[in-house]
DNA sequence: GAAATGTTTTGATGCAGATCAAACGAACTT
DNA sequence: AAGTTCGTTTGATCTGCATCAAAACATTTC
C-alpha cells in the first residue's frame, strides 16, 4: 500500500512485528472518541464508518474501505481520538501500536514523507466533504453519488447500491426517509430505483442537475 | 513560529530568501479556489477568512490569524486550492513559493516533522469544526464561542466582540439575522449584548446550556 | 410456509434556520 | 447638523430536513 511503499525494510519489519491482524464481525465499535489513540488501524477488508456523538446526537464523518487508515492525525499527535469507528461489514483490520508508528516516522524520512502525503490527502478529502455537505442539497448529493458510483462501476446505465440504504443515507448526511424522498426528486431527472439497483436514463440530465464540481467530487487528488 | 522552529538554518534561509512579505487592505482576495497552489501563506498580522463557493452559495470554512498558515495541504500535494481566502482586516502576509516549501521539506527532516504536526493539528481542528457545525444548534455554538472568548480575554464578566457581527455570524455558520436571534435565546441564560460588548451574568448557567465538550472546543491539541 | 424481525417507503407534522422586507442605529461625508 | 451609508435588529414568511407514525416489503428464523 502507498503508506509503506517508500518505507525502509527494517522500519517496515519493525512495524509489522508489532502489528496484528484481526477479524471483526459487523457492528463492532473499533475505537471510541475520547480514548487515547493507541493504535493505527488499516482496513484490509470490509467497511468502517467514522462517526462522532454529542448530546445524544450522532453524525457520520466518513467511511474507510481497504486500504484506508484511521486515525493517523490522532496517532501522530499522541492525543485522544475525535471520532469513533464501527464496522458496517465483516472486516479485517491491521493494527499497529501508535508508539511504533511515531518512532518509525522519526527513523525513516521516506515513511514520514508518505505520512505527509496521506495526511494532506485525508485533510483535503475532509474539506471536500464539508463543502459537499454545506453547499449542496440532499438530492444534489445523491445525484453526485450516483454519478460517481456509475463511473466507478463501469459505464452501464445500471448502478448497484452496494450497501444498505440506511448506510447510504448516513454517508450522504441525511435520514433514510429523506434518502427515499431524494430518489423521488431525481425521478424527474430520469432516475428509477428498484431495490438495490438504480437505472440512469440520461447521464447528461442527471449531471446537469447534480452540478458536478471537481473541487468537491474528485477524490484522491 | 512553530513551523520553523526545528528548521535547519540553511533551509530556513533558503525559504526566507524566496519569500516576500506583503501588506493588504481589508477585503482583498488572497487566493481563489481552483487555482494552483503556488504559495504558502503565513499571516503575520490581521485576519483572514477561508471560504468556498458553489452554485451561487458560499460557506465559511474557517479563519486564520497570526501566525497561522494556508493552505499547506494544497502546497504539499502540488494541487489546486479547495478554498478561497480574503482579508477581513488590514493584514501582513508572508508568502513562500510552494516549490521551495516542498524542496525544504525534502531536504530537512526537522522541518518535515514540523509540517506533520501542523497538518495533523489543522486536520483535527477541521474535524472539530465539523462536529461543532453538525452536532450543535446555532445558539449552542454562540454560547461556546462566548465562553471561549471569555477564557481567552481574561476572567471578566464582559466579553468584547472583536469583529463585526456579520463576521462572527459567518464564523458560527449562520446568518447575521440568526446571530441576533441567538443572542436573544441566550438572554434566558444571563447574556446581554450592548453593541460590541457582551455581559455574562453567570458563567455556570451559560456553560450548562453550552454543553462544553473538549473534543470539540479544545483547540491546538 | 408462517412468524418474527428488520428495512424501506409513504404520509403528516414540527422545527431550525434561511430569506425577504423594513425599521433602527451608528459612523462617516459634505 | 442634515444626509448618506452601512451594519444590526425585528418581524413575517418560506423551505429543507428531521421526526413520528404506520404501512409495505424483505429477510431470517423456526
Amino acid at each position: 500500500m502507498r503508506l509503506f511503499r517508500d518505507c525502509r525494510d527494517d522500519v517496515f519489519d519493525s512495524l509489522m512485528q508489532a502489528a496484528f491482524l484481526q477479524r471483526f464481525p459487523r457492528g463492532v465499535e473499533l475505537i471510541r472518541e475520547s480514548e487515547p489513540a493507541d493504535m493505527l488501524h488499516i482496513i484490509v477488508e470490509g467497511l468502517v464508518q467514522m462517526f462522532a456523538s454529542h448530546g445524544g446526537r450522532e453524525t457520520t464523518i466518513g467511511f474507510v474501505r481497504p486500504l484506508g487508515t484511521f486515525i493517523l492525525a490522532a496517532v501522530l499527535r499522541d492525543q485522544v481520538y475525535l471520532q469513533s469507528a464501527r464496522t458496517l461489514e465483516r472486516s479485517r483490520v491491521l493494527m499497529i501500536p501508535a508508539e511504533r508508528v511515531r518512532s518509525a516516522m522519526a527513523a525513516d524520512s521516506g515513511f514520514m514523507s508518505a505520512i505527509v502525503g496521506e495526511l494532506a490527502m485525508g485533510y483535503r478529502n475532509t474539506v471536500k466533504e464539508l463543502k459537499n455537505q454545506k453547499l449542496r442539497s440532499g438530492p444534489e448529493r445523491l445525484a453526485n453519488w450516483i454519478l460517481r458510483a456509475q463511473r466507478f462501476q463501469g459505464k452501464s446505465d445500471r448502478v448497484a447500491i452496494e450497501m444498505e440504504k440506511r448506510v447510504l443515507a448516513a454517508r450522504l448526511g441525511m435520514t433514510p426517509e429523506n434518502l427515499s424522498r431524494a430518489f423521488n426528486v431525481l425521478k424527474a431527472y430520469g432516475i428509477t430505483v428498484q431495490g438495490a439497483e438504480i437505472r440512469v436514463d440520461s447521464r447528461d440530465r442527471l449531471a446537469a442537475y447534480a452540478k458536478i464540481n471537481p473541487l468537491i467530487d474528485d477524490f484522491t487528488t
